[in-house]
DNA sequence: TGCGATTAAATCGTGCGCGATATATACATG
DNA sequence: CATGTATATATCGCGCACGATTTAATCGCA
């Protein structure tokens, strides 16, 4: 019988995962640094520029959030501007978030920070397609295996 | 001429690993709540129990992590009695961290972690170890870039 | 030997993520 | 139409991450 230790590190895929993950962050906090917007702040706009005005919670399916992260968070982009939060005159639970003129124009101006980041991957373009799309499966298989227990 | 507009965030392989490594976190959660465990405490003590006791920059290296994350982090394991921190008497300035028999003794308990995490992927293994080395290398590559503005 | 430079860890403030809970609005059913 | 239920967002507390800075110990070199 194997002992059943934890592998090392460098072997699970969590934690490669992981490590990505922070090197992805450092690297957008420099990128973003000049635009005064943080990685997730960055998400958001895409997500607004490609999808257009939207409510919080369609937002969060978007960006796998729920209002606990985005309300403050989306509460900091009002604040400096870049968003406005609505409460619908149909059903005034729901918030609306649109960007500003401001916000739009930031949207495009950080058009150039994907290239950037392509280019520090330092890997094919094919390569990093299919990296994307089976960490999109990962993604949704563990996101299944999580809501089952709910 | 393209528009340069940032590409949808399903296509960025940034926001494919955002959004796996919140998947992880959460089936981690899940995981490690019997064993009263975050994420991070939970690699500590791998990294730990692979690599025995050694000083917090050590520790930093392998997990990709810095004083300003680690010190906290550790403090609160050495509170839950999980670790020890102790200054080295050859340099006041190294702090030695070692697993307590209580840490030792959950750090085989959560051997069985990573099998379970591995079958909520759905993947094969073949698949999982390829997709962990091109992820480890893109990391490496983030890095480098990082740290070349520095 | 003394003192400036380097190094290791710690501290501080800010912004996520998120479980748990609260608030407020809308809906459904008797 | 009243009251219980469901839904959307917000609030709270905690634990990371991390840039910037501080503290304390060691090293290098005249």
């Amino acid at each position: 019988m194997k002992p059943l230790t934890s592998p090392p590190l460098e072997k699970m895929i969590c934690f490669s995962v992981y490590a990505a993950g922070l090197a992805f962050n450092r690297l957008y906090r420099d990128v973003l640094e000049e635009f005064g917007l943080t990685y997730p702040q960055f998400l958001v706009l895409v997500a607004l520029q490609h999808n257009g005005a939207q409510n919080v919670s369609d937002l969060g399916e978007k960006l796998f959030l729920e209002s606990n992260t985005l309300t403050p968070l989306l509460k900091r982009m009002e604040a400096t501007g870049l968003i406005t939060r609505t409460r619908d005159k149909n059903d005034e639970r729901v918030v609306q978030i649109a960007v500003t003129k401001q916000g739009a124009k930031l949207a495009k101006d950080i058009g150039c920070v994907p290239p950037q980041v392509f280019a520090a991957t330092h890997m094919k373009m094919a390569d990093v397609t299919s990296l994307t799309s089976n960490l999109k499966s990962l993604a949704e298989n563990l996101r299944a295996h999580v809501s089952a227990n709910t």
